[in-house]
DNA sequence: TCCGTTCAAATGTGATCACGCTTTGGGAGA
DNA sequence: TCTCCCAAAGCGTGATCACATTTGAACGGA
């Protein structure tokens, strides 16, 4: 009878609001890779025992989100561009199914809804407002995803995402958020028809073009999806 | 100088070796479903404290090989229709991609391991001995995949196998070991042609035939994948 | 015989501490 | 001024303990 109603044991663990926490810094692009993070000093950030941060960054390292040294230091992964380049793939082969088994459960309340988060989307985008993009952006794609009930696609693209997180701040610091082509609406018309061949190909053309143009302006182009670049490093 | 060369801190951790334990069993299906463990339980049982244990499992957790109920018990989670075909839906979008990646890095002496990899397997088949048959179904499948240094889609694929080991055992169990259609060898033919279509091909045909054949005789049939079961649960 | 209550055992969670290793910063020597 | 070295601080790891909650079975009443 504290405050939730739900009885059943769903009381939230420390370690689960830790690491709800730490993702959210993570995909709004609110760290910085490279550097290091310590048990104890998130857990004084965070006014908890080094114990329950333990699990959290624990979890995300097994999520590929943080990374740790062979001397066992904890840090936010660089990006690199072979990594960059699986991460594009595993996205343009996850995503774009996760959004076709989605759109027999998708309404066109949902599709209103999405219309909403997109706006939102391209005020951030003329604002600047990069935190918010990222998050609309984020909240776009996976209020597609989410309309089928998964246990495994859609956990995996979030794992994804996770990754890219704290690269996108520093792209979007670099790119600017200029090119804006909407496949967003080709999505959306895409579900309105109940056409899933063309949702899942404008959720691919979404992420290929997007990350391209990101991919090009950092890592000094000639980066080609299912190519990988055959440098050293 | 101890024992190890490298010097340079790669000592293993407890919950590492208790982690690779667990997942040895899990992969290799020496785990029953809906099986409960605890943590005192398992760290008696490989005599080590709890701490690591807790550690290792938290992993497990994440990575979805284990499962936690609302009242925060563990167990191995069961295998429903819904998750089988996203399962199949995950293996088969990244696997062939996979192998497709790893081509240009696979030699003809790479052939020949995979060739003997094969041999085993269907020495394993012939003799019914169904834990051997997939550690070497497993080894064949990495053996390709890891030709290529991957840091997301192979991991990505791990944790897929991670997920699929404990029914494996259910599976092997009651279908036998019987159908076997050598698309092994398919891909081998097509890893020494350098044909990487053909050997995503193969990969692709082995993950749909045989997951399809498991999951209609374990499933009563009426799953095909991209299209799930309509019924409820 | 069946169902509800109760109570002890067992569970995951979090805190705290000790340990071995790595990092780092300052001082001694050239 | 530069280099080397050593000591102290800081790190992740693992052990142990207390605690709230959950489980499971014995027990008593209908």
């Amino acid at each position: 009878m504290s405050s939730e109603v739900s009885g059943a044991g769903a009381r939230e663990t420390m370690h689960e609001r830790v690491y709800r926490e730490l993702r959210s810094r993570l995909i709004g692009g609110r760290v910085v890779p490279g550097r290091a993070v310590t048990l104890r000093g998130l857990a004084a950030e965070l006014g908890v025992s080094p114990m329950p941060v333990r699990e959290a960054v624990n979890r995300l390292v097994a999520e590929r989100a943080l990374v740790m040294t062979p001397s066992r230091r904890i840090s936010v992964p660089e990006m690199t561009p072979e990594r960059f380049d699986e991460l594009i793939t595993a996205r343009e082969r996850l995503e774009p199914e996760a959004a076709r088994r989605a759109l027999p459960h998708l309404t066109r309340a949902d599709v209103g809804r999405l219309g909403k988060i997109d706006a939102e989307l391209e005020e951030h985008l003329r604002t600047g407002n990069v935190e918010g993009y990222v998050a609309a952006n984020h909240a776009f794609h996976f209020s597609i995803y989410r309309g089928s009930p998964s246990e495994i696609l859609v956990p995996l693209i979030e794992s994804l995402w996770l990754q890219f997180g704290p690269f996108m701040r520093i792209v979007y610091g670099r790119v600017g958020t200029t090119w804006l082509v909407d496949y967003h609406e080709q999505a959306m018309a895409a579900i309105l028809a109940r056409d899933d061949a063309a949702l899942a190909d404008a959720i691919r053309a979404d992420i290929l073009d997007g990350m391209r143009h990101i991919g090009n302006s950092v890592f000094d182009s000639r980066l080609s999806p299912g190519r990988p670049a055959a440098s050293g490093m």
